[in-house]
DNA sequence: AAAAGTGGCAACCGCCGTTCT
DNA sequence: CAGAACGGCGGTTGCCACTTT
């Protein structure tokens, strides 16, 4: 009614993301936060999508970002999870402090699975390369962004941790100003609490230590009892498919404490 | 050393639930 | 209250780097 029309596709830019596109999007968010994605874009000068602009951003360039190899822990948890959970790659992600779904996802998909498809072969297949031993996508230059971006993503060219990075650090100070604000506007608990516990972490520098972990593997399934065999789909208890119910269950297994105060 | 094959990762697409007019 | 916009999520794709032959 009201509203402006949703995002117009013509003459938006596709594909990756320059190192200039990336500056100009921090820093809007650092002096405006991200109150309206889909009006971001033409309020910072880029010719994008909102939604282009909040994934890069969620996955991306959020300061509290951490970046390089999963660890074994990390891998473990993300596998309990998935047994819990199912595909809620948002909600998994929730539970690993600097991953995005998004990179959930993705190693899921290239290790994690295979790994479980072929548990014969035992060994831990880890992101960090079972087979390929990859470097870091450093050198990964989009043919668009090649003319545009000098060398290379910022995020690329240190890849091995944004939170290393001194833009990734500034903004994180800026973004408890400017972030927080539409964070909290959020009305979804969850959100609020994956984003939050973002930022707290972030000011942390992003050492987990292995208390973390330990509780995190063994939290859920100890706790719970969720009754299901490892592969099955996800068979939701009752109401389960209510993130309040999750919210309850990290609350109630002492996780609390590495969430957001709501 | 070069070519072909494989795998990883960033980004897009479409759907769904929520919010707003 | 209805319809449209918005935000978020999961699935999928395409490009590129790396490994193997």
């Amino acid at each position: 009614m009201g509203r402006a029309p949703c995002c117009e596709k013509m003459g938006l830019k596709k594909g990756p993301w320059t190192t200039e596109e990336d500056k100009v999007l921090v820093a809007h968010i650092q002096r405006h936060g991200h109150g309206n994605w889909r009006a971001l874009p033409k309020q910072a000068g880029l010719l994008r999508c909102g939604k282009s602009c909040r994934l890069r951003w969620i996955n991306y360039l959020r300061p509290d970002i951490k970046r390089g190899n999963f660890s074994k822990e990390e891998e473990d948890t993300i596998i309990h999870l998935h047994e819990l959970l199912g595909n809620r790659w948002s909600a998994i992600a929730a539970r690993l402090p600097g991953r995005t779904d998004n990179e959930i996802k993705n190693v899921w998909h290239t290790y994690l699975k295979k790994r479980l498809d072929a548990p014969a072969q035992g060994g831990h297949v880890a992101a960090s390369g079972g087979k390929k031993h990859k470097k870091p996508k450093s050198a990964k230059k989009p043919a668009a962004a090649a003319a545009a971006a000098p060398p290379a993503s910022p995020e690329r060219s240190a890849s091995s941790s944004v939170t290393e990075s001194s833009m990734a650090s500034s903004v994180a100070e800026e973004h408890g100003n400017a972030g927080i604000s539409s964070a909290s506007a959020s009305a979804s608990a969850s959100v609020c609490a994956k984003e939050e516990s973002s930022f707290t972490s972030a000011s942390e520098e992003f050492q987990i230590d292995d208390s973390f972990w330990s509780e995190t593997l063994s939290m859920p399934l100890d706790g719970y009892d969720v009754s299901m065999e490892p592969g099955d789909a996800f068979v939701a208890p009752p109401s389960a498919d209510d993130m309040d119910y999750w919210l309850g269950v990290f609350m109630e297994s002492g996780e609390a404490q590495d969430l957001p105060q709501i």
